[in-house]
DNA sequence: ACTATCGGGACCGCCCGTTAGT
DNA sequence: ACTAACGGGCGGTCCCGATAGT
């Protein structure tokens, strides 16, 4: 058995963890590498002997959440057949998500001040936001050929659909008791899917 | 005429001024105090003379973002009477924001998880989020009782059209250059009204 | 009377004298900002306001020499008249310079190889070395001039009193008690001198 | 044949080559030992099962390069009879030494303020100039016998003839382009020749 | 009102050396 | 003999804010 490879999945998968929650609870400037160690119960050793430094732990952060979410998008896929009734699904997705106040989107945006001065993080940063956009804009696309939607451009509708999701998610963030945002978010994309109709 | 009042006056708003540049050119976090005030021409002892510090400077700068907005909200009620077009004359001018990228958001999103700590800030830091949502409740609501607009629950619809500005404007910042986002706006608008209407 | 700059002037000669302890004994790697800090008795800050970083400090430091050796440069043109007269002169200083254990080549020594890195730092570093050589270069123009040198080439001769000074220097340091370094610098000039002679 | 022996053996000379390249690149400070292990292709592990640390790397540097003066120095001794032959002959190899830049005397320069505050490492350290100093004051001493050189003390007369080597290396690390430091030393020993002469 | 100087703390990155494991 | 994971600490830099002085 290898105990290496088993303690040093552990460690790592600790400290993100930790950097997780921390940068939850103080922003990603707000939280020290120091933090994160003393959360995960790791040296900074340790920490820098899995991860080059504090941007590439929410590098490999943000590609954790893309995982979990793409698990999700294959699950839908698995139940609804035809374009609407996905999108339909993805909505009830999301307003799951705002329920457990998902500060996930609320990290990424503050983190995007950052990487826009870093033009290499700046990449793998906006990585996330084009692949749900092609996402959405394939299952558009699907549903306007399928004559559910009215002829549109995919990418525009797709656009439209995506910041509605954003949106609601920061409002969410940001008043979290001032409305069951999953009601919002199912009417919201009510609207939506009407006013993309014939 | 109190000249020493004039000058105290204008080195406050150079200091908001070059606040503003900082903040949009590195972030809020990314943003020290000695930049501003060398931005501003000003040395640190005149900064903690005028603000308490660089939150307070920020809140500060919020309060002048609010003002430029009302003025501009009370154009648009000049303009147009109905509050459909008044929708749609706001839809415009959230088009011509996204070509300028208008980084207030993306700081105004940044210095949120901040405030999130501060109970005192955080109320202030909400105030202009409540005052648009209620700003569009009411336009909704008149065109719900107008009969422009199917009968819905007016704040809820205004979250939703909240959502669509600020996920747009976010996209529009994430990837300027891969969409018309005036556009993207117009038609945005244009299926929520569709999708609105009776 | 300007207390701010008088106040400012000590500090900052605080620092340096400091420094040349601290880099003297721990040489230039061995020495912390902290520690240069704590011996000065003073805070980071007021580092940090005097100077841009330590590598400025060294720099500055290597100016404070410089000054020190032109002024005994100067004193030596004063006594003696002919350039045979003013290297024999030369000669006593070196002499007695090695007897206070004079540490100040071996840092300038020790810090060669970072500033080898940094090519901004590199010309600042080189300069001290350009000067002296072309001190003792005009010396030895003058001295074949006169007749008092057999004639050559007086930058080749210039390095070659140099390569004496400096080698000696470092023994010196190497071995301090080996020998009386002044006596030894006395015979190598007369040597050179014997040598250079026609 | 031992196998285990000869790859250890194996491994412990690449993390000496590492080093060696490592000091020359880096200086003794700017080296980590990490730098080293990678640059031997090797694990931290294995550097510290061969070697107490990097001071003691260093020490059995200096060894080797003590190895390799003293076959040269062999050399010297069987192609010439006479002292001043040999003595012109060591000229010869320094001013070859100068061309290829040998950082070995900055390095060992660099290290000599470490070793000082380490009154063990200081002896071992101290230990190749004593060699070498003994090795020219023998070779001053049978040319004062033989009539070649001027009566004088042999150890003083080294104490010069080294100054010089030293000194020339350390302009040609300075100023490599600045001059043929090959004619320079040519001419160096030339005039010291002359000035020891009767 | 405004400046220059300063205090002290915190952060990120790295380094040296050790230990558990192969 | 050698590897990979890890511990704990230091290093330079910068930052926020305060104070002494103009």
């Amino acid at each position: 058995v290898n105990k290496h490879q088993q303690r040093s999945e552990a460690t790592r998968s600790r400290i993100l963890d930790a950097a997780e929650q921390c940068f939850a609870q103080n922003g990603y400037d707000g939280t020290g590498v120091a933090l994160i160690c003393q959360t995960a119960g790791v040296s900074k050793g340790a920490f820098y002997h899995h991860f080059e430094g504090k941007q590439v732990v929410f590098l490999a952060l943000l590609n954790r959440w893309l995982s979990t979410m793409d698990t999700q998008i294959q699950t839908l896929g698995v139940n609804q057949t035809n374009p609407v009734g996905r999108l339909a699904a993805a909505s009830r997705i999301v307003g799951q998500l705002s329920q457990v106040p998902n500060e996930q989107l609320l990290i990424y945006l503050a983190y995007l001040n950052k990487a826009a001065r870093d033009p290499k993080a700046w990449q793998a940063t906006k990585e996330p936001y084009y692949r749900y956009q092609a996402f959405v804009r394939d299952l558009v696309h699907d549903g306007i050929e399928e004559g559910a939607f009215h002829p549109a451009n995919p990418a525009t509708i797709s656009r439209i659909v995506i910041a509605l999701v954003m949106g609601l998610l920061i409002q969410g963030y940001l008043d979290p008791e001032g409305a069951d945002w999953e009601k919002v978010t199912d009417q919201g994309f009510n609207i939506l899917l009407k006013g993309m109709g014939r």
